[in-house]
RNA sequence: GUCAGAAUGGCAGAGUGGUUAUGCUUCCGGCUGCAACCCGGAAUUAUGUGAGUUCAAUUCUCACUUCUGACUCCA
């Protein structure tokens, strides 16, 4: 039985869609306007295992998440670059899917434009006048949160003891209160210039944030999604927001399921530019690779801060490749197995279903994926122990079948068995056993040194040698 | 300042009102021609501090400390 945390109720609830066996996503995207940073990944790659494991669990999903391709950022940064916004975000948005196929996320249904759904942000933003839950004041469209008893519900502040914001802005100077916010913005005569506006019954707009969500989500679902997840940091006011926009239009409940993962901060510290502490994803996937920066991230439960340093990196990386080890054994022997069956063998057949059980329910219990790696874990161990002495090909068939289906939940291992090994090494490798029939052990090891420098590691075993390529560290 | 979440060995990280898992790291042993891989064993002052509830608290409660975040663009 699948338990998620939810936001707003801030406890683990049983988790039932809508729809049975279905299951509607949304996710709050990147907005295209710098390289999205190893923190941003974070919460993507948290929202593909979640699909994943829904997935896994039978569910059908669908998973939109939007692009944010006109905000105030966008329209600055891409006129610092000289650019127009479209070749801008454009620019972005690629790099934001690049990084994506990166670590191996699946592609959402679905990736909305903030600048294609302009007109149903118009739509909602009359609806809402009507209601009497948002105003215009000097051609900008403003939400009434006096009209919305709920807002706060899901962030849970206590309005009357905060301090607002310093710095307000210049254009918020008219509205009736001061957390009122931007439904859709007048549109600035330099934005105007640059060609960067909408008609509306109230002059040339562009969208504010917030609206884009409610709108997005809703075209795409209707006006209940079973889930919508993002980054903390997007509870107050974003996710606040969306609920008064939609809400307050359709009067039914917006989401059932509020997910939000924790940040990932650096050696203690918040990512951020002025402590020159931010990472791009490419940087350390060139480091590490993409599996385990994925598996890195898989490693701590997503409602938990990740503290990123390079220590913390290597002890994933050798706590990825021991299991990738495992499977690579596993290949190896099923590759060189004959058909000969030990009855006894089959012992190990036995613990197979509970470790499958075991793992299915870490991740019905609130994603967890720290606690079902320990179960990979163990399956890893079953394995070893039984390639110690054990070659019936039906027992390496079901412990194969098993890791992989732990790996494909995970998404990682996806390239394990598919590689190449160059004719070159291979030529080298069979020079070298010539070496060790004959007990020729010097000229062996300098071979098995010559096959490393090519970068790649033989190793002797039962079955001949396994050579594979070396991990560079 | 108000609010929210967090604190577990050298590192990472789960669970649990009743000998703290698991992995990495380190050491020893086995396997091996030697390695590598793997297996077995061991180690390390581990549950932030102080109270309370309890027969029993790492787990529940309260306070404190520290960290992170929200309140302003933010995954």
């Amino acid at each position: 039985m699948l338990q998620v945390y939810n936001t707003l109720t801030r406890t683990k609830e049983i988790f039932k869609p809508v729809k049975e066996g279905e299951v509607s996503i949304y996710a709050c995207g990147p907005t295209v306007y710098n390289m999205p940073h190893i923190g941003n990944y974070r919460t993507f790659l948290m929202t593909d295992n979640i699909v994943r494991t829904l997935e896994y669990l039978g569910y059908k999903v669908k998973l939109v998440m939007n692009i944010t391709d006109i905000d105030d950022k966008t329209i600055r940064d891409s006129k610092e670059a000289g650019m127009s916004l479209k070749d801008f975000t454009d620019k972005y948005t690629a790099e934001f899917f690049k990084g994506l196929d990166m670590l191996n996320i699946k592609r959402a249904s679905a990736y909305p434009r903030a600048t294609e759904n302009v007109d149903g942000m118009i739509e909602l933003a009359r609806k809402l006048i009507e209601k009497g839950l948002a105003y215009e004041k000097g051609g900008s469209v403003y939400y009434r949160i006096s009209g919305f008893p709920d807002y706060g519900k899901l962030s849970k502040l206590d309005f009357d003891n905060i301090i607002i914001g310093a710095s307000v802005d210049v254009d918020e100077y008219d509205k009736d209160n001061p957390r009122d916010f931007a439904l859709l913005k007048a549109s600035t005569p330099e934005e105007i210039e640059r060609g960067i506006y909408y008609e509306s019954p109230w002059g040339k707009i562009r969208p504010g944030w917030h609206i884009e969500c409610s709108v997005m989500a809703m075209n795409s679902f209707g006006p209940t999604l079973d889930m919508h997840i993002g980054g903390v940091d997007l509870i107050f006011p974003h996710h606040e927001n969306e609920i008064a926009q939609s809400e307050g239009a359709t009067g039914k409940p917006f989401v059932c399921n509020w997910v939000h993962g924790e940040h990932l901060i650096v050696e203690g510290e918040k990512m951020s530019k002025s402590r020159g502490n931010v990472f791009t994803l490419p940087e350390i996937v060139e480091k590490y690779g993409g599996e385990v920066v994925r598996f890195m991230f898989l490693s701590v439960h997503y409602r938990k801060k990740l503290d990123y340093s390079g220590a913390f990196a290597e002890n994933a990386k050798n706590n990825y490749l021991k299991l990738k080890e495992t499977l690579d054994n596993l290949e190896f022997a099923l590759k060189n197995v004959e058909d000969e069956s030990n009855p006894g063998d089959l012992e190990t057949l036995k613990s197979l279903p509970e470790l499958e059980i075991q793992f299915r329910e870490a991740l019905e219990d609130d994603f967890n994926t720290p606690k079902a790696i320990t179960i990979f874990r163990e399956l890893s161990r079953t394995s070893n122990v039984y390639l110690e002495t054990g070659r019936n090909r039906q027992v390496l068939e079901q412990i194969h079948s098993l890791y992989k289906q732990f790996s494909d939940a995970f998404g990682i291992f996806a390239q394990v068995g598919k590689e190449e090994i160059p004719e070159e090494v291979a030529s080298l490798v069979e020079e070298r056993e010539a070496a060790r029939k004959k007990k020729d052990w010097a000229n062996s090891d300098v071979i098995r040194e010559n096959i490393k420098s090519l970068g790649y590691i033989v190793q002797d075993t039962k079955e001949g040698p396994k050579v594979k390529k070396a991990e560079e560290s």
